[in-house]
DNA sequence: AAGCTAATAGACCAACTGGTCGGTCTATTA
DNA sequence: TAATAGACCGACCAGTTGGTCTATTAGCTT
């Protein structure tokens, strides 16, 4: 038997004015964020979310599935997006120098300052090395970031009249970003241990290295 | 009126002699690290911990104070004990063709190869993030280890008649470490993503950087 | 053989966990 | 204005957690 179709449209509350529900939710978001960068996913409970929201447990369960979606959803508007975005940024322009300049500020403005966000990102890490699920999501956004900083790298280097490099671009831009992961963890541990530019002058030293290597060859 | 101990099994003191007692904590301490770096340090439950032993939770109590004791055993085992020996050895014989081979040896066999090692170390970065004495064990670990690599940079640049670089190379140091650690565990998350020699790769490209703006300075 | 002590077992506990459920309140609309 | 649906509340639940406690015994003294 079909499901008969029931044109009438049922009264009641329409989606209660589109703003108040998401309020709530970047409330739960934020106050999410924060909690898991201090005390780790597994660290922070349900109940402490919603404590610091001031909102109750049955609205954290409207708004979200389990804690496991909650950080599905914190990771998805906190990484996964704004990279997307970057590396489509990276895509567009590569070889504008001013799109690489903007580029490379923000990431290395991410790198410096932002603490919450470090965390998150090495929080980010230590579930991608457990959980096959989120290993592919943190995988492919990764890949995606790296190809966009390697197309920079080729653009860089047509731009100047050089031949690609010996060492693939891929590679070079996997070095980059691990070495940016791994000092701004550092930095945060350990301020004292890692300068300000420590990674842009890593980077050029790197490049420098590259062009030397290319110019003995021939 | 509740059952009375029925299934009381055998407690009681198996036979106990003098490294007996050592081998019942190398096993807790062996369990516990490879469910740490399986679970994470949170995640890891001091039932699981005897389960996998084959032994009881009294022992366990009997070995550590508490959960947070084992955690400092396994850290001091695996990681301070080791690195102290590698920055004592790298001390004693800095400019060592053989020592520094070695050494090198050993830290790319670390890198490449042994998952639980990476992932533990992982760990510890988080948690020294979140606890304050953890961070002062890591950052003072870290030190020892960043000064020894450093040491064997200045006498490597001494022994080829060199001038000290530019570039400090305690600051090198850290970037070569930053970039080990991050390649490490980029490569766990995806090892299709980063090649074997990526790390000797990189380091080399960054010392010909140094010496190409060397000798450009001049 | 009796006593002592180090080492083990595992039942037990209070606190806390993620998640559920019945219910309330309010704006909207037939 | 009465019915409805969306958003929210918070007491409650079953299971889990780190940690405690007492019972038990093998080996050492004496």
């Amino acid at each position: 038997m079909a499901v008969k179709q029931q044109p009438r449209r049922r009264p009641g509350r329409p989606p209660a004015s589109q703003g108040e529900r998401d309020d709530t939710r970047r409330l739960l978001l934020d106050a999410a964020g924060k909690l898991i960068a201090e005390r780790g996913y597994r660290g922070t409970t349900v109940n402490e979310v919603v404590a610091r929201t001031g909102l109750s447990k049955g609205t954290f369960y409207w708004h979200f599935r389990t804690k496991h979606d909650l950080l599905l959803a914190v990771l998805e508007e906190r990484f996964d997006r704004p990279v997307r975005e970057l590396a489509e940024l990276l895509k567009v322009a590569p070889a504008d120098d001013d799109m690489a300049l903007e580029a490379s500020r923000r990431f290395g403005e991410l790198v410096r300052r932002e603490r919450e966000t470090v965390v998150l990102e090495h929080e980010y890490r230590s579930l991608a090395l457990r959980d096959p699920r989120l290993r592919a999501r943190y995988r492919k956004r990764q890949a995606a970031l790296r190809d966009a900083v390697a197309g920079g790298l080729d653009a860089r280097a047509r731009q100047l009249g050089a031949p690609p490099f010996s060492t693939p671009s891929r590679d070079v831009a996997t070095a980059y970003l691990a070495l940016a992961g791994g000092l701004s963890v550092e930095r945060l541990i350990d301020p004292g241990a890692v300068p300000d530019d420590l990674f842009g002058e890593t980077v050029a030293l790197v490049y420098q290295g590259l062009v030397a290597r290319e110019s003995r060859a021939r």
